[in-house]
DNA sequence: CGGTATCCCACCTGATACTG
DNA sequence: CAGTATCAGGTGGGATACCG
């Protein structure tokens, strides 16, 4: 990280929480669903195998907050609603994809050196 | 994500937990800091302020579980023991440096993008 | 359909004490 | 120093029920 080294480390650096809140479970999911397509509420959740309502409703606000999801109220019966990716949402994808790619990449070996450790511990 | 669209969204892929004890809270500041340098573990924590030690135990040991870091016991009295990026946990430093890099780029979209959905919220 | 409200429990936290 | 052990307390998740 060539440049700010320095603030990161604080616990009062602004980029802290928002790297807390962007950077975690399913956010990067759901980012990842939705630039493909805006899709409505069941719609996402059809397609996030495991997550439950409750959270992806919390994911879906919290991304909403800070500005990377957009939502769109359909006034139609029973009423519908679109979510998709705002402009700033798109340019989180490559740091996204680097860090997904980066696990594909390096599975074999993360397996490996979990395996190694298991055995050095168990016997 | 191209060329991986479908996989990662499933519940049993096997980079879904991988990438949920990466992208964590405390991972990416331990490894920031242990790349600039190997570091004791009392060393690690009065860099990274509001970390207890609880949890920098247990990220630590997943982090070493994984390969990204490594840890050696100088035999020493009292004991020491040092904590240094792996070969493997160096390559993590390009993804994640975007990803912070990110946060700091857009941070002020993003504290506007909050102000506004909060006062919408709130009148 | 797209949520909110509620309950309950696992877990994480913080503090403290103890050990090799 | 570098942890582990323990306990109290708060937080978040899962399951369920209900609403516009």
């Amino acid at each position: 990280m060539p440049g700010h080294d320095k603030q990161v480390f604080r616990a009062d650096c602004a980029s802290r929480p928002i790297l807390d809140q962007i950077a975690d479970k399913w956010s990067m999911l759901i980012l990842a669903v939705l630039c493909a397509q805006p899709l409505r509420f069941n719609a996402i959740k059809r397609r996030l195998e495991g997550i439950t309502q409750k959270a992806l409703t919390q994911a879906l606000r919290r991304l909403e907050r800070n500005g990377i999801v957009a939502r769109r109220v359909i006034p139609v019966s029973p009423v519908a609603v679109e979510y998709s990716v705002t402009p700033l949402g798109r340019t989180l994808q490559q740091p996204f994809a680097a860090l997904y790619g980066w696990t594909v990449d390096h599975l074999p070996d993360i397996e490996q050196a979990q395996r190694d450790f298991d055995r050095r511990k168990n016997g």
